[in-house]
DNA sequence: GAGGTGACCGTACGGTGTAAGGTCGTGCTC
DNA sequence: GAGCACGACCTTACACCGTACGGTCACCTC
């Protein structure tokens, strides 16, 4: 479906949820800051001040716009074993930010409901586990300040546009003076810059440790 | 010295540090969103365009802002135990990041020499400790991952000038219909509105298990 | 027709970063 | 002392931002 402008008869009429993911698809395209209420209206083909018969301020539009994003994380399943439910629940946040790294800092300092859903899904999975209250909330800041943290690192790796790692790596060490740095380069060139080497491996790594850390904790002691 | 006119106060010349660490002042006490030239140079008792003598750009500040930043952090020291600078490091990172939350951000996108220096340090410990280069590249995505990711849930707790966090849950609590999140509303109840409760702890929590778990990486499997 | 309403638009204000060029005291050279 | 370079700062201007306030106009119901 074509965006955009069309002819002077029709135009798919303006709707709050159109106009969300309209904002939604520009902060994918060109980040955050990009996102101004007079493009947006100009996507939607209507002039800027229209967008505040659909919406109070630019801030409800991050609102909305976040819990589009949190909507495309999968809840975690309760009828599921928690480890299961845990994983699979980081790896979709991960997965969903990798797509929108715009919304990283956005939906910590928002609590909408959909991320109070996100959030009490989770809980009841882990106490449904076994997990006592003060244990859940051990684990829930965990795996969520790793979710976020490892995909605000991810958002911001040096990738040229073909998303290329190791080309991007080399430009920046041509670039600055390396000697003052040996352990960067030796990471650089023994482990980044080997063939089939994905940032994303390391996500795999981290997860699985925590996990693990949890269970040691669950089945060991009770908190 | 030079009588007439303006001001008697004489004023201290301005200086790119001087300029930068106003700066910081000034993103501390209202975010970085609020940092702006003129602002900038208002609080420096000049006019804004006069700030690009001593700064080619916003950009160039906001590097120079995440250079201080991570300069307050305190390095690994290569000569302690793998394990202890490793903590040290996260809990001056995170002691860091709470006083500047606004940098958070802004220095996973930028790697300045600083951290560089930051990271190049760790790197060196964990080696001299008997990581492989491939583990000391997940160790280091991994508690860099938790220490940023927990700076950023910190960073925007519901909390009230005082910095009292059972206020402000509370506050919101009673804005929202609780009913359809009984386990977000079981964990404030049982465990944040506890009296002694402090966000803080759950970070205790989480770098030790992650600790633990590495060196249970490291002592068991060659990755 | 009258009136209401839903969707949209025009204008304006105070804010932003910064390009381009101007000013003015100080210190150096001759 | 005259001339001048230069460091530090300033003025003006532009394009963009969010949004307060009010206007327009097709359509629906009575």
């Amino acid at each position: 479906m074509a965006s955009a402008v069309t002819n002077e008869t029709t135009r798919t009429p303006v709707t709050r949820d159109r106009a969300l993911r309209a904002a939604v698809a520009l902060a994918d395209a060109g980040g955050i800051e990009s996102l101004s209420m007079r493009k947006l209206a100009r996507e939607l083909g209507i002039e800027a001040m229209s967008l505040y018969y659909h919406v109070k301020s630019k801030d409800e539009i991050l609102d909305g716009m976040v819990e589009l994003v949190v909507g495309e994380m999968v809840l975690a399943r309760s009828d599921a074993e928690w480890k299961t439910a845990l994983r699979e629940r980081a790896e979709s946040a991960r997965t969903v930010l990798a797509r929108h790294p715009w919304a990283i800092s956005l939906m910590d300092a928002r609590n909408t409901p959909a991320s109070m859903r996100f959030h009490d899904e989770m809980i009841g999975c882990l106490v449904a586990g076994g997990f006592s209250i003060p244990l859940a909330a051990h684990a829930l800041s965990l795996v969520d300040s790793y979710v976020h943290g490892f995909a605000l690192q991810e958002a911001s790796l040096p990738l040229d546009e073909s998303g290329d790692i190791a080309a991007a790596t080399e430009s920046i060490m041509e670039k600055r003076d390396m000697t003052a740095f040996p352990y960067l380069t030796r990471m650089a060139v023994e482990h980044i810059l080997q063939p089939g080497y994905a940032y994303g491996h390391e996500f795999e790594f981290g997860i699985r440790l925590i996990l693990d850390g949890l269970e040691t904790a669950l089945t060991s002691v009770d908190l």
